[in-house]
DNA sequence: CCGGCAACATACTACTCAGTACGTTGGATG
DNA sequence: CATCCAACGTACTGAGTAGTATGTTGCCGG
């Protein structure tokens, strides 16, 4: 008897709720936003639309379900690979392999949190979404933090040179969230392969910083 | 006495042409391109649709011309800033100055250029408009050649380690693209305060493929 | 065994918007 | 001064789509 009204529990991913999420993500990442309908989404899944107006008032929840679902997945990821007493470059490095592994294994759902982030300039939102929207783009703040944070902490023990942080961290995630434009699934792909362009790329970043390597 | 039809000219900025491409970059920039009309566009400039289909064919050849417009901006700054026998990092860091410079003074273009190589994936153009968009796409492909090949010289020379430049160039554009997506233009914003974003963006970006600050 | 509700499907409406067909005008040309 | 055409404006159509109103079904508690 669980309640139907956790919209903002985690457990995207579990049953009907989560498969309507997976298919919404491979559509807007697909087409973007405004291009792809809402009967894409249920194409996809093979029902109509009505199983997702019942779950979702609008298509902009929706889009917002996806994009809050991809920045959790960010967080969980960075938050659990960081342990007290580790050198801050060394954490720094171990955080930007966690984000893009998360990148590239869940490509829909970062592609369309991107996509969110560009939307905040267009203000296709009614005032109720928008504060939505805000709330969403505080989580991501607050994720830029975590980086932001661990910069500072380098600079303080003279492991980075003094520079703007604010700045530079936009790079730093900009190299980065990068990935979700250029990367592209293999078959046969192997995890290995992926943890060495993770690594690679997460080498660049910290190396940007002013890290030796 | 010019000619009409001169679409592949670098006018873009001069007569009626030039206006119509500024006020489609604005609004793309806005809205994006499927949710962008051609209204939007004629609105801005107080005119109707009648103008805009005068010029153009479709919506989207509307949208390639501000994209190829956009990347021929990228490919004349940087190429006017590449001279013979310079240290390839030296020439790395002034490249990137030179396109950061272009991404902050032609925002609008320089976002639609971005949109743009995210539409590659949604295939939603005629056979006709995947022609063009290929070869818009290989312009871009040209262009960030020009630091790919940059980069390699560095490596010949010693400069730079010996590394994946597929893939350090991806993060090395990254870090330069994401400009885009959280720049915003600030009035009373000096000259010299934008060299020093693109200064400090630029030193990120050469010191992240491992050169020496 | 029956009422009730969650979880859908079906069938619509209203609206936006790309593209078109055609009218208008002002200036260059002869 | 008559003609012609580029450069628009006006008025319309058709297709796609967000959202809604209303069925239908199967399960679950009593």
């Amino acid at each position: 008897m669980s309640s139907a009204l956790d919209t903002t529990l985690l457990e995207g991913g579990e049953g009907s709720r989560g498969e309507i999420l997976d298919a919404a993500a491979e559509a807007f990442m697909r087409k973007g936003y405004a291009a792809a309908s809402i009967d894409d989404v249920s194409d996809i899944l093979g029902c109509t639309k009505g199983r997702i107006y019942h779950h979702y008032r609008s298509k902009a929840d929706l889009f917002f379900d996806v994009h809050r679902r991809g920045m959790q997945m960010d967080l969980q990821a960075v938050r659990s690979c960081m342990v007290e007493g580790r050198a801050p470059l060394d954490q720094l490095f171990e955080m930007a392999v966690a984000h893009l592994e998360v990148v590239m294994s869940q490509i829909a759902y970062q592609r369309v949190a991107v996509q969110g982030l560009e939307m905040h300039l267009a203000g296709q939102t009614t005032p109720e979404q928008r504060k939505t929207l805000r709330a969403i783009l505080m989580l991501r703040d607050e994720y830029e933090g975590l980086f932001a944070a661990e910069i500072a902490r380098a600079t303080e023990q003279g492991a980075l040179p003094e520079q703007d942080v604010r700045l530079v961290v936009k790079a730093f995630m900009g190299a980065l969230n990068w990935t979700t434009i250029w990367y592209r699934q293999r078959r046969n792909q192997s995890q290995a392969e992926r943890r060495r362009i993770a690594e690679s790329i997460a080498r660049f970043a910290v190396r940007g910083l002013g890290g030796r390597p």
